[in-house]
DNA sequence: ATTCTTACA
DNA sequence: TGTAAGTA
């Protein structure tokens, strides 16, 4: 699971876009005990789609509709090329992790100088 | 050090 | 949307 923070850095997205978008109703996350927020790749992958949607549509409202259609029409898994676009949109502070992300490989995070 | 909510130049 | 404030 990662934290707002990671999700952050590998989106580009403000954590404040990122509150917004759950506020609004368009996405909700799980949540620890304290109550911070949790985020799983699908998490990552709405989060882009909702940037992506934002701006085509310009208002929450529109993004809502096409999402809502979206669920009806019933979801697909995203191709390589789906990937790539939603991932070239807006700078990232790093691409290749965010890639490895959305496929579902567990990004090394900078731990504790162990030697 | 991070994240959370609320409020506002 | 950014950011400051006061917490957890």
């Amino acid at each position: 699971m990662l934290s707002i923070g990671e999700v952050e850095q590998l989106t580009g997205l403000s954590s404040r876009q990122i509150r917004y978008y759950e506020k609004v109703g368009l996405i909700h996350f799980q949540r620890t005990p304290g109550g911070q927020r949790r985020f799983v790749k699908h998490d990552i992958e709405t989060l882009l789609r909702i940037r992506q949607l934002l701006d085509e549509e310009g208002d929450i409202e529109g993004v809502k509709r096409r999402m809502e259609r979206e669920q009806q029409l019933g979801q697909k898994p995203l191709s390589d090329q789906e990937r790539a676009k939603l991932t070239s949109l807006y700078p990232v502070s790093d691409r290749p992790g965010l890639l490895r992300a959305l496929q579902g490989i567990e990004v090394p995070k900078p731990k504790r100088p162990s030697k």
